[in-house]
DNA sequence: GGCCGACGAAACATCGGATGTATCATGGCG
DNA sequence: CGCCATGATACATCCGATGTTTCGTCGGCC
C-alpha cells in the first residue's frame, strides 16, 4: 500500500480511536507527515482525500481540523458520487427513495407540532401555477427535506437528500413540467400535510408512495 | 477556491460531460497538470481525492484511468464514513436497514429461480451451533448480501451493503453470540429462504422485518 | 480603561524538480 | 515460436523555496 494509503488509513484510525475527537485541530503538516513517517506532499495528499469527503476541514493560515462527524456527512461523500451517475440510473434511485420516503415521513408523525403543521402549509401555499420552475423545484426539496429531517434519523435524512440532490431533481423537473404535472404534485403535497396533521399513518404512507411513485412512473415511461 | 479544488471540479465536469468516459483513460499527470493550469503536485491531490472516493482508479507505471463508475461507488464511498462513526449512531443505522431491507428481500422473489433457492439453502445449513463466531459473522453478511444483490436493484444493494459492513456487524455480533441469540437468527434465515421459495411476499417482508427489528432491539437494550 | 490597527509568527497553498520504482511493449535471442 | 532483457512511460515520493491567509499580540490612540 502506498505511504498515502497508509496516512488516510492511520488518520482514520487515530479518529476511530478517539485520539482525535470531532472538532480537534491535528498536528501542522509538518510535524505530522514527520511522526507517519512521510513526506509534506503525500501526507497532504491524504489530507486533501479526507478533505473531499469532509472528515477533515482545513482552513488556510489556521489549521487542518477533525469535523463534528455528523451523519450528514453521508450526504456530502454520497452527492459527489451520484451526480456523477444519474440518468440511466435515476430509475434505480428512485426506486430506494420509494422504499424510504414513505417510512420516513411516518416516521415524521412522532415528531410533529401545531408550529410544524402551520410551518409546512405555508410552504406548500407559497407556490402555486405561477411559480417559476427553479422556485418550485426549490419548493420541493425544501419540502420534502423538512419532512424527512422531522423523521428524526439524520443518517435517514441524509440518505434521501443525497437521493433527491439538486442536480438530480431539477432534471427530472425540467421534463415533468413541460407535461403540466405541476398542479397534481402541488395538490399531494397539500393531502400530505393534510394525512399529517391528522396523525394518519396509513394515508400518510399511501400518500407519499403515490407521491414518489408518480414521478418514477413518469420517468421511466420517458426513458 | 483553491487550485487542488478546482481540479476536482474540472475532472468531475469532464466525467458528467462525457469528455472522460468510464475505463477511460487521463492523459499524463504532467500533461494533464499542464492543460488545467495547475503543478504536478496540487493536481496529484486532486486525483488522489477521486481516487479514494473510487472514481479514478490510479495504476502505477500505467497510468490513471475513470472507474467503470458503478453503483457499488456509493458502498466505497459510504462506508469509509460509516466506519469511522459507528458505535452511537448503530440505532439510526439499524432503523435505516430495517426499512430498507425488508422491501429489498421482497424484490428478490422476482429474480428468485430454484438454483438460487438452493444456493442459499445450502449457505444456512453450512452453519450451526459449533460454527466459529468469525464463521458466523461472515454467514450472516454474505446471507443478506445474496439476499440484496437479488433484488435487480444496485444502488439499494450498494447502500445496504455499506450500512451492515464488516466492522459494523461484527461488533454486534460479538455481543450478540454472548446471549446465545445464535440459534434464534439460524431459525430466522431458514425461515426466510422458505417464504422466499414459497413466494410469498407479505412472510418474506414480515421474517425479514422481525429479523432486523430482533438485532435493533437488543442493540437498544444494551446501550 | 478600552478599542483598534500594525506587525510577526504559524500554518496552509503551490510550485518545480530530482530521484525511485512499477508496468508494458518491443525486439533480439535461443 | 516463445522467453527474456531493455528502454520508454508513468506514477510514487521526497525536498526545499516562496506566496498567502489567519490569528494573536503588542502598542498606541481615544
Amino acid at each position: 500500500m502506498a505511504v498515502t494509503d497508509e496516512a488516510i488509513a492511520k488518520i482514520q484510525a487515530m479518529i476511530v480511536a478517539g485520539d482525535l475527537k470531532p472538532g480537534q485541530r491535528l498536528p501542522p503538516e509538518k510535524e505530522l507527515s514527520e511522526s507517519l513517517g512521510l513526506s509534506r506532499s503525500s501526507l497532504r495528499e491524504a489530507v486533501k482525500a479526507l478533505e473531499l469527503i469532509k472528515v477533515l476541514d482545513v482552513r488556510r493560515g489556521d489549521g487542518t481540523y477533525v469535523t463534528t462527524l455528523e451523519p450528514s456527512l453521508l450526504h456530502e461523500a454520497m452527492s459527489f458520487v451520484i451526480d456523477m451517475h444519474a440518468d440511466g440510473s435515476l430509475i434505480e434511485m428512485f426506486e430506494v427513495r420509494r422504499i424510504l420516503e414513505p417510512s420516513a415521513s411516518v416516521m415524521a408523525i412522532q415528531h410533529l407540532d401545531p408550529e410544524t403543521i402551520a410551518e409546512l402549509r405555508t410552504m406548500v401555499d407559497q407556490v402555486d401555477e405561477s411559480t417559476t420552475v427553479e422556485d418550485l423545484v426549490a419548493h420541493d426539496l425544501q419540502f420534502h427535506a423538512r419532512i424527512i429531517e422531522l423523521s428524526g434519523n439524520a443518517y435517514l435524512a441524509s440518505l434521501l437528500a443525497a437521493l433527491g440532490s439538486k442536480t438530480v431533481r431539477a432534471r427530472i423537473w425540467r421534463g415533468l413540467t413541460e407535461d403540466k404535472a405541476v398542479d397534481r404534485t402541488l395538490q399531494e403535497h397539500h393531502a400530505i400535510v393534510d394525512a399529517l396533521e391528522k396523525r394518519d399513518t396509513e394515508l400518510t404512507r399511501a400518500l407519499v408512495t403515490v407521491h414518489v411513485s408518480g414521478v418514477e412512473s413518469w420517468l421511466r415511461r420517458s426513458l
